[in-house]
RNA sequence: GGGCCGGUAGCUCAGACGGUAGAGCAUUUGCCUUUUAAGCAAAGGGUCGCGGGUUCGAGUCCCGCCCGGCUCACCA
C-alpha cells in the first residue's frame, strides 16, 4: 500500500473511531462567539492579570499545528488567515473530549469552548473546557514550515494554497478591495452598474481572436465576448449616460505572465465628456483604489516605488521621439522600445487612426484619434478614448477593418451593423475607458504573474479532466 | 509555437564519476499536564512524471512524449 493510501485509510477508519466516541465526523452549525481574528484584535493587548476575570469564548478553525504532551497538549487553530493557540488538558475537558483530542489530525476542523489565558511564554491561548468536532480531513496538509511551494499544485488546488500560504489569501483580499473601491467611486460619480452579453452573435470592441460556442435550441453560433464596449455604448445611446461594467472578457490568444484567456475588465462610459475628462477620472480612480487597497498612493512593485498620485502625460509621438514614424509603424516602435520603460504611471495619448477604429478623430490632425493608454510598471493597464459617435465615419472605420481582415488580420474588427444603427439614432459625445483589473491587482499586490491574482488560472487539464474533444481547426 | 529550467516519500528538498534510493516535517507505537520548528526512543512509507533505448547494471546517459515555470513571439 502506498503511503498516500495508507494515510487515507488511517483517516477513514478514524471517522469510525470519532463516531464511536459520540461525535459526528462532519458537524452541523457551530455558533462561535468570536472569530479568531476578532479574538486577536480584541485581546492581544490584554495582560495575563487582566484575563483573570474569565473571558469565555467559543471559536472554530482548522488545526494547523499540534503538540501533544501526554495528558495535555497545545494546538493552533487557523481561521481567516490567522492563528490562535488552544490548550487542552485532560482534567479540564474530561475523558471523552480528551479521547477526541488524541484522535485529531492536522487539518481537521474543530470548535473549542474555553477561557482566554496567557501561557508561561505569554502567548494568548484558549484554555479548552469543551471540544466540538466539525469536519474531518482525509488528506494530509502541506508542510508547516515551507507551506505549499509547488506552483502547479498551488494553481490546481488553490484551496491548499490558501490554507498553507497566508500571503496568497491577502492577494485576493486586496483584489476585492480594489474592485469595491472602483464600484464605490464610480457610483459616487453617478455611474450605473450594468451587465451586457457574454454570448454575442457578433464580437467587437477590441482586436482579438474570440472563443466560439453554439446555442443548441436556436442552433446558432455565438462568440464569448472579447469586450463589452459596443453594448455599453448602445446603452449610452439609450440615455444611460454614465454606465459601467466589471466583468470577464475572453480572448483566444496566448497565455503568459500578463495574459489569461479570461480576465476581468472594468469598462465605463460617460456622456458629454472626452478623453481629457477620462484622463482626470482615471487618475482619480487609480489613486484612490491604491489607497483603499494598500493604504497608500505609493506602492512598491518589484523593488520600484510607484506613485499613483503622480501621472505623467505624454503624446505617443513625443514618447517615441521619431517624427518620421506614422500609423502602425509608430505603434510598433512604441510597443517595442518604449512601453517596457514606462514604470511610473504614464498616460500616453494620441494614437494613430489605423489601430483605433472606435475612437473619434483628433480635430485638425486626420492621422490621429483622441485616445490614450495608461502604462504602469511597463504594462498597459487602461485604454480610453473619446468615442466615435458619427455613424457614417464608424461605418468607414469598420470597412477599413474588413479590408485588413481580407489581408489575413485575424484580429481585425468585424462589421457590426446593429451598432452602426444604434449610433445612427444619435449618441452624445462620450468618453469611455477600460481598466484591466487583474493587472492593476498585480501592481497593488506586488505579484509578477497574472496567475497569482486569478484564483483559478487556466491550465492544461491533467489526463481525463477535459470533457470536450479538441477541435484541430477551431480558430 | 521557439529557447532555457524543472518533475525523487503526503509536504519541502539532497542524491559527483552509472553500482542495492536519503534527510527534515508529516504518519504509526511508547513516554511526557504551559508547549510553540516541543522533546526523547523506535517503526512504517517510493511504479524516482510516462514510454522506449544504451549498459552486466539507469533516479543518473540517449531519444520520444506528458505536465509546470521563466522567457521570446502574439496579445491586454
Amino acid at each position: 500500500m502506498s503511503l498516500e493510501d495508507e494515510l487515507y485509510q488511517q483517516r477513514i477508519s478514524r471517522i469510525a473511531e470519532i463516531e464511536a466516541l459520540g461525535f459526528e465526523p462532519y458537524g452541523h452549525r457551530f455558533d462561535f462567539t468570536h472569530t479568531i481574528p476578532q479574538i486577536l484584535a480584541e485581546y492581544t493587548a490584554k495582560t495575563a492579570a487582566e484575563l483573570e476575570q474569565r473571558v469565555v469564548v467559543k471559536v472554530a478553525g482548522r488545526i494547523s499545528t499540534i503538540r501533544r504532551m501526554g495528558k495535555a497538549g497545545f494546538a493552533h487553530l487557523l481561521q481567516n488567515g490567522e492563528r490562535l493557540q488552544i490548550y487542552i488538558r485532560k482534567d479540564a475537558v474530561g475523558e471523552k473530549d480528551f479521547a477526541l483530542y488524541e484522535k485529531l489530525d492536522l487539518g481537521d476542523i474543530i470548535g473549542v469552548e474555553g477561557y482566554l489565558f496567557r501561557t508561561r511564554t505569554g502567548e494568548l491561548s484558549v484554555h479548552a473546557e469543551r471540544l466540538y468536532f466539525l469536519a474531518k480531513t482525509l488528506f494530509s496538509m502541506p508542510e508547516k514550515w515551507h507551506g505549499l511551494e509547488d506552483v502547479e499544485i498551488r494553481y490546481r488546488q488553490r484551496y491548499l494554497d490558501l490554507i498553507a500560504n497566508p500571503e496568497v489569501r491577502n492577494v485576493f483580499v486586496t483584489r476585492a478591495k480594489i474592485v469595491s473601491s472602483m464600484r464605490r467611486q464610480l457610483e459616487a460619480h453617478g455611474f450605473l452598474e450594468v451587465e451586457t452579453p457574454m454570448l454575442q452573435p457578433v464580437y467587437g470592441g477590441a482586436a482579438a481572436r474570440p472563443f466560439r460556442t453554439h446555442h443548441n435550441t436556436l442552433d446558432i453560433g455565438l462568440y464569448l465576448r472579447i469586450a463589452p464596449e459596443l453594448y455599453l455604448k448602445r446603452l449610452v445611446v439609450g440615455g444611460l449616460e454614465r454606465v459601467y461594467e466589471i466583468n470577464r472578457n475572453f480572448r483566444n490568444e496566448g497565455i503568459s505572465t500578463r495574459h489569461n484567456p479570461e480576465f476581468t475588465m472594468l469598462e465605463f462610459y460617460q456622456a458629454y465628456t472626452d478623453y481629457l475628462g477620462m484622463m482626470d477620472l482615471s487618475e482619480e480612480l487609480l489613486r484612490q483604489a491604491a489607497i483603499d487597497a494598500t493604504g497608500s498612493a505609493v506602492v512598491e512593485y518589484q523593488g520600484e516605488k510607484i506613485d499613483f498620485g503622480n501621472f505623467r502625460r505624454v503624446s505617443m509621438r513625443d514618447a517615441v521621439g521619431d517624427p518620421s514614424l506614422k500609423g502602425k509603424a509608430l505603434v510598433d516602435e512604441f510597443e517595442r522600445n518604449i512601453e517596457s520603460t514606462l514604470i511610473q504611471p504614464t498616460i500616453v495619448f494620441d494614437y494613430p487612426i489605423e489601430v483605433s477604429p472606435l475612437s473619434k478623430n483628433k480635430p485638425g490632425d486626420p492621422d490621429f484619434v483622441e485616445r490614450f493608454e495608461i502604462y504602469v510598471a511597463g504594462m498597459e493597464i487602461a485604454n480610453a478614448f473619446t468615442e466615435l459617435n458619427d455613424p457614417a465615419e464608424q461605418r468607414r472605420r469598420f470597412e477599413m477593418q474588413l479590408a485588413l481582415r481580407e489581408k489575413g488580420d485575424e484580429e481585425a474588427h468585424q462589421m457590426d451593423e446593429d451598432y452602426v444603427r444604434a449610433l445612427s439614432y444619435g449618441m452624445p459625445p462620450t468618453g469611455g475607458e477600460g481598466i484591466g483589473i487583474d493587472r492593476v491587482t498585480m501592481i497593488l499586490t506586488n505579484t509578477r504573474s497574472i496567475r497569482d491574482v486569478i484564483l483559478f488560472p487556466l491550465l492544461r487539464p491533467v489526463a481525463q479532466a477535459s470533457g470536450l474533444p479538441n477541435h484541430e481547426h477551431d480558430s
